[in-house]
DNA sequence: CTGAAGCGTGAGAGCGCTCTCACAAACTAG
DNA sequence: CTAGTTTGTGAGAGCGCTCTCACGCTTCAG
């Protein structure tokens, strides 16, 4: 239509600095015109590149969801994948045949890179995708030893922000509700709780740890046993809001005040942060960030081809409530 | 390399019946043997299907995002869509422009059909695909006279069960905090609290109908406006559980004993339910099989190619829980 | 003035698949 | 035994695009 040959347009669709400046107008104006819009299939075929790239979204528990992360994570990496015209494939394995065929699929060649999310441990998933040559980015610290793109929040700087912070209110006794310390967070924010105690020249008392394995449950036993065993603990630093909110449910029925008597800080500043009375203080994370940074990461290993793995630590934000009030505040 | 022509490979690929028994054995064991894999942006070239499925998430505020309906919803659209080996590509437009673009994008052809999610009151989008040919589904019941399939829960059965269940418990001064009455939600709901008052033979009364805008804020003004108008109240029925727990909160603050003096009831049974004190009853709505049925929808009309608008309707489920304890058992 | 180099353009192949059509072989009916 | 039908298979076109290569034109050094 615009009078010249296919190979021209598709000079000018692709932007070919090859191309004269009036018929690349006289293309475009055409292009305008008639609406045209190339074709993915037909442009794949020959280029061998899908533009589309697979968020894989394993869930283990189903627990993990009573909170929007996925939502949010989603958003960042859609956001910046459509700032550069790619697609976002979602798949949700929900058995492990399931994630076979995920991984079969993605082998397959129908994207050109793929971003993990909440594999179990020691998944097959990512070694497999790595062998084939599919590139992949993951999101939280894999185990010791992978060598894979990642991103991740700096939980141990969260946490220790957050203990410190406790021990600025003037609590001494400080006691701490652990993750599961099989997984990177529960460890590195344990680290953090020891990191901030050490720096606050207060003594480690493995005493005043207990694991609550991130559950409502856990974290309700775990208090009750350290009220037990530590009648004058003052602080208690949770490793997720919703180990905070059941052990401040634990700590208002044993009839202690909060702040008053003991403080209490959460960590991922999820809703329930504020639904709880007092609201919980609690380390928030840049999780759309954490989006971004994973999809630019994934088209920068799909666009250069090179395979050396980066790693990006976005730094988390401590947001102060009710629940963590000073001593003189209160 | 089975020694057939390439059409053959196609039938037996493709489940064609014309391919005889032992040939397409011997293709088959060949696929298996190389691992095979149809070239997708082949197929779609020549099939003039792309076999893949939008999801539209238009997020009006980011305040909806407080709760996994999301992650759930994509998670039933998602299983179905597996099995019947389609893909899921997911776009959340963040802006009016955002939005422009995915219905462009939608509208040439990159899709079979799209699922729209969440869309703003008067949304041009679902009027835009009709138009261009694109099969949609949405999920919610969309304004009046717009010819669209959709899925959506049974809103108003469900408040009705929530406040035949209060009545059952003994109340008689029962209010609602409405969600926006713009919104079909919040219609519906109020209706079906209109329906049990109605069939329990209580008097209507619009001073106990107050608007919560789903929003914490403005359940707990509504509450508050409840208590100084009609002290007398014994229960509240809360178009979410957001406004429920806001209520609540109000309710304790201003000494009433809940479920005491007032039973409160919610409404989606999300996980802000259980982290109250006293734990919501709620109306659970089955989310995963919300998505199942907008995929079925969708792969029904792409496959069928015909364009009769379908609903569906889900029933809810009333979650008792200590917040509504009958005046005996208190 | 000549030949090499650079630039913008077109011709044409070919990406991997499906699908129509033709055809031979195997039936079936009269 | 013939003519018609059914069945399984192959030949070959063509889906819409990109990309290599060749070509003619302009520019510039020698």
């Amino acid at each position: 239509m615009a009078g010249v040959s296919r190979a021209t347009a598709s000079r000018v669709v692709n932007d070919s600095p090859r191309v004269s400046p009036e018929i690349r107008q006289a293309v475009q104006a055409v292009i305008e015109e008639v609406g045209y819009v190339p074709n993915r299939a037909a442009r794949s075929l020959v280029t061998r590149r899908s533009d589309s790239l697979a968020v894989v979204i394993a869930q283990p528990a189903g627990q993990v969801f009573s909170d929007p992360f996925f939502p949010r994570l989603l958003r960042g990496i859609s956001s910046t994948l459509t700032a550069r015209e790619r697609q976002l494939i979602l798949m949700m394995p929900e058995s492990p045949e399931d994630e076979r065929r995920v991984g079969d699929y993605l082998i397959a060649g129908h994207v050109d890179g793929a971003m993990l999310v909440s594999l179990h441990e020691g998944d097959p998933l990512p070694a497999r995708l790595t062998t084939a040559g599919v590139p992949i980015v993951m999101v939280g610290r894999p185990p010791r030893g992978s060598r894979v793109s990642y991103v991740d929040v700096d939980n141990r700087q969260g946490a220790q922000s957050a203990v410190a912070h406790l021990i600025e209110g003037g609590r001494r006794v400080i006691a701490t509700i652990t993750g599961p310390l099989d997984t990177a967070p529960g460890l590195d924010r344990r680290q953090g709780y020891r990191d901030a105690l050490a720096e606050g020249g207060i003594a480690l008392d493995h005493g005043l740890e207990a694991s609550g394995e991130f559950t409502r449950d856990g974290a309700a036993a775990a208090m009750m046993h350290l009220l037990d065993a530590r009648p004058d603990v003052d602080a208690v630093f949770a490793a997720s809001d919703l180990m905070a909110a059941s052990a401040l449910a634990v700590l208002v029925a044993a009839g202690r005040k909060v702040p008053g008597d003991v403080a209490v800080v959460g960590f991922d500043d999820m809703s329930i942060a504020v639904s709880t009375t007092p609201q919980l203080t609690s380390v928030r994370q840049p999780v759309e960030e954490l989006g971004h940074e994973m999809a630019r990461l994934m088209l920068e290993a799909v666009d250069t081809a090179d395979s050396v793995p980066r790693r990006v630590i976005l730094a988390t934000e401590l947001v102060p409530r009710a629940s963590s009030a000073g001593r003189e505040a209160s």
